[in-house]
DNA sequence: AATGAATGAGGATTCATTCAT
DNA sequence: GATGAATGAATCCTCATTCAT
């Protein structure tokens, strides 16, 4: 049992617990104590490293987002073309690891949150404008002038589907999820080809 | 003051009372006593009407369905090409009634309830069933085959969007974000014609 | 069991249990738990009529100088000279409905709130104002110019009494406190005359 | 740095600190970490030097005591005559060193500590004691049988002082304390001459 | 000597819900 | 029909204290 260094140990098991609860209870009305537990250490330790339980929301917000980013980077990293790109960056979307059911819930529950908590307005605000800005990227020299409108309908068809499949608790599709943005996609670069 | 046939009255002023007060706090988490209060009543009361809160919140929900159910048939009715229908139900969807920053806050909570609440659920799925059958419906004669599929793109759509204007408070924009929409529509129906 | 028109009846029972749990620990280290046992009901009743901790410390204090200020009045109003007047005061300030342990401490952590709470430092400095004033307005006649250095005088001494009373937990020996500063008095007056 | 020989320096620190938390904060209700921060050190160690918070706080009562004697003894040892010798002991009492703000509310909680504590009942009974003691001696020569009567009522007026001192959070006009009970004992051996 | 790690216990506060009137 | 009265249960958070290192 090390004593020593346990900081970023505790919090990022705080953090794991987190999402895993939201996504159990469906809901942000978890208690530091439920989570702490399932992290493995007393309630009072999880306020002493995160100090309160929005902080350690937030944490679970941060955590997730960045998953998330990095998902796209990769993806963004192997593809080559501006098609490429942009499919890249819908997959990276439905992943395996963004598209599972504890993390749609903790998706949909941080909306919720970004209503009270400046914080996690803010963290959401940013996630869209990074992937709409990723996405207008990618268009740009497919589509010209429509990049912008046509970034703007699939991110926004993209937390459609997830808000959707929070309804569906069977095994999300995400292949078949991507499939329906993808298709989507086509159907907007086939036009101007 | 007549005593009797408050009743009608009374659940009413509860299930608006409920939806600004959920709307006004972003949250699930407003107390019995928060909407009675709004309600003009004591929480007492509000109990013996609905017997607790997740009938409360139940009754908001069928209460904001409602809205929107007939707000689309009324908009159906005045509509005679399926064009025309199609139309119809993307409107309504962000009619003035509908696409304020209350209902947005309700309708995300709702999405929200159902993860815990199995009535919830149904509720929402029969919502999300109705849509996508009224859009097949409008869609079939003009794109055929590809109608369930666009049907489900569409419904998607919106409430993708309505997921983004949850994080926007500034007065919603429903215009824009109906012709948002529609110009997919159209972008969709002008490739078959 | 009546359950009607409980709240004055609540509210003295609380302000009663506090004074004593007050005086009992000799702390304002006290639980709302343990004062609401003592006065008959929940710790939720509690706040219920109070709102919270803090508040009802206040009532306990507004309650114990209001008790005072009314033995103050009426003893008062029993004197005709003075040097009567004067006497009153003292008398009253050490009379057996204040001079008693649980009282004397409460008096003491009155003090301590006062040193954090605003309102309880306006509520002593009120009191400490209309004691001075009383007796300078008895003292003045006899004394003149010097009524406001003896008023003064007289009133930190009796403080100093209850002080040190307070570190003599055997039966408060009330009379022979007031004769200590009655004796001053004397002491003063017999000067003058 | 030399590990050993620093007990003594931290528990000075320790007392330093005690004793200007319970100033700043007006309550008891200070925290063993606050102390322990302010004296540069873990609340751990404070642990481990004092074995727990009730002998933080009869140490830093204890040298708060100690303080006085000293300042009181170097008084007295250059005074002369009776009367300058009574005049010391007062004088000491509102010296700069013990009339300060977080002395003074120190003091106060120190009673409050008494209540609860039987070892700091102890500390200020002997510290009551002594400072009657000093007086008694002092006045003897002059007052004679009334020099018990005259140093009771000495001691009650300056603690009678440093009550209402504690309510007036401006800087503490030590000597316009000071003079207050100097002019009482003026009067009372004047009388006497 | 010194501290980060860890927790049990406790306390203020909130709230849904029940009940007598 | 309507409400004030009342509470049990739950939750966040704090803190003194212990312990391994």
């Amino acid at each position: 049992m090390p004593k020593v260094g346990m900081e970023p140990i505790r919090r990022a098991a705080l953090v794991e617990a987190t999402i895993h609860e939201i996504g159990a209870q469906g809901t942000l009305d978890v208690t530091v104590g439920a989570i702490a537990k399932r992290a493995g250490m007393s309630s009072a330790l999880a306020h002493h490293y995160f100090g309160g339980k929005e902080q350690i929301f937030l944490a679970a917000m941060r955590h997730t987002l960045r998953l998330y980013g990095a998902e796209v980077n990769t993806a963004l990293r192997a593809a080559n073309t501006p098609a490429q790109r942009a499919e890249a960056i819908v997959k990276a979307s439905f992943a395996n690891s963004n598209f599972r059911p504890e993390v749609i819930a903790a998706w949909l529950n941080f909306y919720v949150l970004a209503q009270t908590v400046p914080d996690a307005k803010r963290l959401l605000t940013i996630y869209q404008a990074r992937l709409r800005s990723n996405l207008v990227h990618a268009l740009r020299p497919l589509l010209r002038a429509r990049a912008d409108e046509v970034a703007s309908r699939t991110a926004a068809l993209i937390d459609g589907v997830y808000l959707h499949q929070s309804l569906v608790k069977s095994k999300a599709q995400h292949s078949q999820a991507a499939e329906d943005v993808l298709a989507y996609l086509d159907f907007e670069l086939k036009e101007t080809m």
